[in-house]
DNA sequence: CTGTTAGCGCATTCAG
DNA sequence: CTGAATGCGCTAACAG
C-alpha cells in the first residue's frame, strides 16, 4: 500500500497534503505525480489529467524544502541592498521581480542599513537558503564576505558600479565617471565655482566625489572647502541644512553638485523658503534622476540611470547562469548615464 | 565509520560539507554537533568548542532547505506588496525588515503591482517555502486567496488598513476616517467647495474618497463633479495633469484633496511652473506625510502614517504567534494616523 | 512512458 | 549530557 504516515498524523508532519497522497488518489508512484507537475510531456495525458484531479481535490501544495532538498535547486535568489529608503533601490528591485517572478523565481531581501559587517552577516545567513543566485550591491565586500560568497559556487552579480575584479559578474556603471561628466558640463557652460555636498557617503557617494573633485582639479580650482560632506542619512531636511552651511560661507559660489536628488530637492526647497533664486543666485544639480526631479521649479539638472533596467540585467545575468550553466556573453555589464540638462543650471554667462 | 557519501560525491549531493563531516571531524555524533549549533547550552563546554572549530575549519554552513524538512520550521516570512515604487512601502518593508531580521528570520518579496490575480499566484507560489508566517496587503483579498491562507495554517497579517473580518491578524487604520478627518478639519477651518482627485484608485484610495465624500455630504455640498479619478499609476506628473483638469473646469473650487502626497506636490509644482498661489488661489492637501510634504513651499497639508511602526508591529505579532503558539493579546491593531495641517490649506476666510 | 530504489541533510523522538 | 534510529517530502538515477 503506498502511503505516507498521514493516516496515524505524527507531530512531525503537519498533516500536510503530500505528493504521495496525490499519487495514491491518482493511482501512479509519486515519482509519476512528481513528473507531471515538473515535466508534464514526460507523462501520458491520462494520468495527468488524473494527477492535476488529484492535486486539485487534495489541495496539493508542494513542499519547496523537500524539493530543494532532493533537487538542490531553491529557486530562491537572494538580494542585498543597504537601503529601502533610498529611492533608488525599490526602482531597482522591481526590475529584479519582474524579470525572476515569471521565471518562478523568488526574492530574498535583506537590508544591511550601509553596514559592511551586517553585509557579511547578512551573505552567511542567506548563503544557508542555498540560493540559485545571488545580488548585492556595490563593489566594496569586505574579504571575509568575497570568500564566502566565492566559496558558495553560487553565481552572484554586483550592481549599482563597475569593479575590475568582479565576484563573479557586474551589472553597472562608473559613478566616478558620471559625476565627472556632469561637472564638465557645468564648466563647459560657463561654470567656475563649483561645489559639492554629499550625505551618508557610501561608496558611491564617495567616488561621485571624487569624480567631482578630479574634473576640479583640471581645470584648476581645486578647492577643498567648496566641500562638504556629513555621514548622517540623507534626506530633504538634510540637503536644506548643508546648503545653507555652505552658501553661507561661500556665496560666491556658482553652483553646487549633490550626491543625488533628495539633496539638491531639499536645497531648492529651502532656496525657495529664503526667496534665493535658481539659477540666478546659485546653480543646483542633483544625481539619479528621481522622478520628482523634472518636475521642480526650476527643472533639476541632474544625471539619469535606468535603475529598472538595470536590475532587470542583473536578473537576466543570473537567470542565464542558473539555466545554462554558462557565462553570459560577457561578465560585465555597463547601463551607462545620461547627464541632463535642466533649468537649475541654466545660466548665461556672456 | 561515519560518513556520509562525500568520499565518493555523487553527482547529487553538492560535495558541500555537511552537519556529518563537521560530527566526525569533532568526534562526535550528528545530532550533537546539531545541538552545539542549536543549543548550546545542552552540550559539554569541551565538546563544544571541538565542534565550533570544526564547524570553521571545514566553514560548514547548514543546508536550510534539510533543516526546514525535518524540523518544519522555514525562518522565512512572505511579504506582499501592491508596488514598491509606491514610497510607502520601503517604509513599512524596513519595520517588518528591522525586527524580523534579528530573530532570524529572512523575508520572502513579492510585488503584485496592483493586480489582484497576481496576488493569488503569489500567495500560491508564497506558500509553496511553508512561510513562518505572511504579510499581506489590505484587505481584498478574493475568496481562493484567503481560503488558501486560511487552510495554510501559517499565522497571517493583514496590513494597511482594518477589517471587521480579518484572516487571521491585522494591523493598520481606517482610511475612510483619515480621509474623513481630514475634509471635516478643512471645513471646520472654512472651506466649503472642496474637491478630490485619486489616481490609481486601489481599495485603499477608493476608501479615501469614500470619507471625503461623506464629510461633503454631511454638509451638504455634495458635487460628484468635484471628484476626479483616474486609473493611471499615481506619479508627480499625473497630479499635475488631474489637477489641470480639475481646476481649469472648477475654477471656484477653494481646495482640492489628494489621494496621495505625490499627486498633491505634483500639483503644487504645476501650480509653481503657472503662478498660481497656493493657498491664495486654491488649497491642496495630500495623503500620508512622505519625507518631502513638510519641505514643499508651501509645507503641504496632509495625514500622516506610522509606516514604520506599522510594519514593526505587524512583524511583531507574527512573531508572538510563531514564538508562542498563541494569539497576541488582540488580534487587530490601530496604528491610527494624525491630520497634519501645513501652510498650503491655511486660509483666512473672515 | 512508468516504476523502484535510494538518498538529499538535518532534527525529532526515544534511549541510555 | 550524548547517541541510534528514523523520517521529513521529494526527485535523481537507473530500470523496465
Amino acid at each position: 500500500m503506498i502511503s505516507n504516515k498521514n493516516n496515524n498524523i505524527s507531530s512531525r508532519s503537519m498533516g500536510r497534503v503530500t505528493l504521495a497522497d496525490v499519487a495514491e488518489k491518482a493511482g501512479v508512484s509519486p515519482i509519476t505525480a512528481s513528473r507531471a507537475l515538473k515535466n508534464p510531456q514526460q507523462v501520458s495525458e491520462k494520468l495527468r489529467t488524473k494527477i492535476y484531479d488529484a492535486v486539485n481535490e487534495l489541495g496539493y501544495i508542494p513542499n519547496h524544502a523537500a524539493r530543494s532538498l532532493a533537487s538542490s535547486e531553491t529557486k530562491i535568489i537572494s538580494v542585498i541592498f543597504p537601503s529601502l529608503s533610498n529611492a533608488v533601490f525599490p526602482d531597482v528591485l522591481d526590475g529584479i521581480h519582474d524579470t525572476l517572478a515569471p521565471a518562478g523565481y523568488r526574492i530574498l531581501l535583506a537590508n544591511t542599513h550601509y553596514e559592511t559587517d551586517q553585509e557579511e552577516i547578512l551573505v552567511r545567513t542567506l548563503l544557508e537558503q542555498n540560493p540559485d543566485g545571488i545580488i548585492v550591491t556595490g563593489i566594496d565586500q569586505n574579504e571575509n564576505t568575497r570568500k564566502l560568497l566565492l566559496g558558495s559556487k553560487t553565481p552572484v552579480v554586483q550592481i549599482m558600479e563597475l569593479t575590475d575584479f568582479p565576484i563573479d559578474m557586474n551589472v553597472g556603471f562608473s559613478h566616478f565617471q558620471a559625476s565627472y561628466d556632469l561637472v564638465r558640463h557645468l564648466q563647459n557652460a560657463g561654470y567656475k565655482k563649483i561645489g559639492f555636498i554629499g550625505a551618508r557617503m557610501d561608496p558611491r557617494s564617495q567616488r561621485r566625489m571624487e569624480g567631482y573633485k578630479h574634473a576640479m582639479q583640471e581645470i584648476g580650482i581645486s578647492n577643498n572647502d567648496y566641500v562638504l560632506t556629513n555621514q548622517s542619512h540623507t534626506s530633504f531636511k538634510l540637503g536644506a541644512k548643508l546648503f545653507n552651511q555652505l552658501f553661507t560661507q561661500f556665496s560666491d559660489l556658482e553652483a553646487i553638485c549633490f550626491s543625488n536628488d533628495d539633496l539638491a530637492a531639499g536645497a531648492m526647497f529651502e532656496c525657495s523658503r529664503k526667496g534665493i533664486r535658481v539659477p540666478e543666485d546659485i546653480s543646483i544639480a542633483g544625481f539619479n534622476d528621481l522622478d520628482f526631479a523634472e518636475e521642480l521649479t526650476p527643472s533639476l539638472t541632474t544625471v539619469s540611470i535606468p535603475l529598472y533596467e538595470m536590475g532587470k540585467k542583473a536578473a537576466e545575468y543570473l537567470l542565464h547562469k542558473i539555466v545554462n550553466r554558462t557565462n553570459p556573453d560577457s561578465l560585465q555589464y555597463d547601463v551607462s548615464y545620461k547627464v541632463v540638462e535642466r533649468k537649475s543650471t541654466y545660466t548665461d554667462f556672456s
